[in-house]
DNA sequence: GGTGAAAGCGAGGACCA
DNA sequence: TGGTCCTCGCTTTCACC
């Protein structure tokens, strides 16, 4: 389950991780494999996790979420019980994509998505103010995606 | 192509954000649709660039790429011309995983992944930094991923 | 926009080297 | 580990409501 991942797994990662819907034949072609071995070894990379998931990519302006904000948080309290309560809240929130703990001036930043800028400034105030242990929050908005892929480098694939 | 997503589009897109494997066939029960309509929209989905592409998300630890960092850059010149040729040289950095043009005290943010600290350091000094136009660099490090499915809201699905 | 049917092909397993 | 069938079920595309 932990065997390292040779130059074979890591061009079928690479490929998929750009198009996750090409079949096992193109994939055994691509990595000059037959189809059978070549299945076997995404499966395996699926099992041990380096594979978590499969999702389509969706265009947030066109589901009608024009504005992307990044959010710095600063805690007020610093206690487990705070951060627990913070982290639990905001697994609950759609609007918020995306959130790790930082280190730095802040403790958190949250990446959120919301309609227009007039919807933002309401669930900014009714929502994330209100989490708990909250300080203060800095919003920065997205101006121009300069490039959105979120591709993973994979050394020597 | 550009005609308002019903609710079983809506329908059609969470369920693909969420798993991009499911058949057409499970799609199809999921909506309360036969398989060949529901194939039809999913096309037509696509083909409006709704859905942008289909990935395999990839665990960074397995991958290796232990550090992700956020990173703030102050430009020195706000020339069109700087602009551009940071944004090109941005692109075809790998280790640069997302970018954007953001509003506030800092220019753009970037989404860094490195091996180990001591990589990112190097690289930070040696490539960030060597970027057109750069004043500044601010690095914050992701201490503990909070929410990362990046999952978009999708009201009414 | 929805249904039903038909053809082609890919996924996934059994088995061998 | 990699390779070769083989089979089932799905995708995809018709023609038609």
């Amino acid at each position: 389950m932990d065997a390292p991942l040779d130059r074979t797994d890591r061009r079928l990662l690479a490929a998929l991780q750009d198009d996750a819907r090409l079949t096992v034949a193109e994939l055994a072609e691509r990595v000059a494999l037959s189809p059978s071995p070549c299945w076997r070894r995404v499966r395996r990379l699926e099992q041990a996790g380096v594979i978590s998931g499969y999702h389509a990519r969706l265009d947030a302006g066109r589901l009608g979420l024009g504005i992307t904000a990044f959010v710095s948080v600063v805690m007020g309290s610093h206690t487990r019980e705070v951060a627990r309560a913070f982290e639990a809240a905001v697994q609950d929130i759609p609007e918020v994509i995306a959130c790790h703990n930082v280190s730095g001036e802040y403790d958190f930043l949250l990446e959120v998505v919301a309609p227009d800028l007039a919807a933002y400034g309401e669930f900014a105030r009714s929502v994330l103010q209100a989490l708990p242990g909250v300080r203060a929050l800095h919003s920065s908005f997205a101006l121009k995606p300069i490039k959105t892929a979120r591709r993973l480098p994979i050394p020597g694939a």
